[in-house]
DNA sequence: TCCGACTATAGATAGGCGCC
DNA sequence: GGCGCCTATCTATAGTCGGA
């Protein structure tokens, strides 16, 4: 006998200590990091600012957040934030890691932009389901849109998206069963959620759609 | 007209994009730049994770945070991260290049996926471009697609996105043409509001103070 | 079992004001 | 001009429920 409740409670209050729950802890953990990741890219919009934060969970796994990238903001706290334009860590044992974290926060931009084109995919589909003649219906489609409407394609797409990376996932899972050796059961846990679904949201995308100037 | 009379509307919705105004950005950066420490401290505090931040004002000021010490936390990241020589340490007392290597992994992986799934979409567009009943088409379109079918999809995706990103874009600039942009004339004001003490809790390591503004 | 979605509340903060 | 404090809102998220 369930009783459909009102809802939840919503959120309460909780002491800033140590989580004892493993459970929760690690839940906590993966919306706070997300959070921490999106209010710092919204400072680093806002403000210009450069930034980059690195997280070692359990002292396992590691996440790394950098705007631009994470080791530049590191090479410059390292030596001594000294004006940018020389690169004294460039043969350091640094470089190797700034490469990789290039890379990663281009991976995770491109991420982002590939997510919202089909955000807005979708929502051309609903407006302008009609095969133009010589020429596709999304082309003229966007051309007659104003910015609010851009937002609500790009809302559309995104459904249109999940829809499309359920499918995918499933292929993915069944060509590829797994590889991932943990020894230890929270990193585990942690592995998991990430690779179903890493979505950092904003992790240093600009805003919008667009990898528009400013 | 004239409503700015009421004190305090409280707090207002902004657009996650640079803030013209100097005087609010440098408020807006030293207010959330607190309040992102502290989520950085509270996440530390309840996850027991490790946590280094580092900001750059505009490359002058660095602020730094950290726990247990902003060095320890990046020097880990940077020694298990940064392979010396060319090649990952596996023996490191800190195995961070392997995490952040397979995390790295998965978001190329991920975005491979994205990107795929992309294509698969316009192919799915082109072929089922018509409306269900009380379904969408593409729900059921996708559900019968191959990877190779998503990549194609995938691929018409980007197309659309891109004009989306163009006519954005477009729009923007029309729209932020009444409002003029900064020099850098006031960037150098900005530098003043920096020097704040910051001092939250004790791990809060000022890095680079003093150096004069300008 | 795990993850994402939802709801309602705790927490963060954009503007204002006043003091320095 | 820069800061801290205040308040009305906006945002993040703790606790839950439902689906895969």
């Amino acid at each position: 006998m369930v009783m459909m409740k009102k809802t939840t409670q919503g959120r309460k209050k909780i002491e800033i200590k140590k989580i004892e729950n493993l459970s929760n802890r690690q839940v906590t953990f993966s919306k706070r990091r997300v959070g921490l990741f999106k209010k710092a890219s919204e400072l680093s919009i806002l403000t210009g600012a450069d930034i980059a934060i690195v997280v070692h969970s359990l002292g396992k796994r590691v996440f790394s957040f950098g705007h631009p990238t994470p080791d530049s903001v590191i090479d410059h706290f390292l030596t001594g934030g000294g004006p940018e334009g020389e690169e004294p860590r460039e043969n350091c044992p640094t470089s190797k890691t700034r490469d990789y974290n290039s890379h990663y926060s281009e991976v995770c931009r491109e991420l982002e932009v590939e997510k919202k084109r089909k955000e807005v995919i979708e929502e051309a589909k609903r407006v302008e389901c009609y095969g133009g003649g010589g020429e596709f219906w999304w082309d003229e489609a966007v051309e007659g849109l104003e910015l609010e409407e851009l937002e609500q394609y790009a809302a559309a797409l995104e459904e249109l998206m999940k829809n499309v990376t359920m499918r995918a996932d499933d292929l993915m899972l069944i060509h590829s069963s797994n590889s991932l050796p943990n020894s230890d059961m929270e990193e585990a846990a942690e592995q998991n959620q990430l690779s179903s679904g890493f979505d950092y949201g904003n992790c240093i995308v600009p805003h919008g759609f667009g990898q528009g100037q400013l």
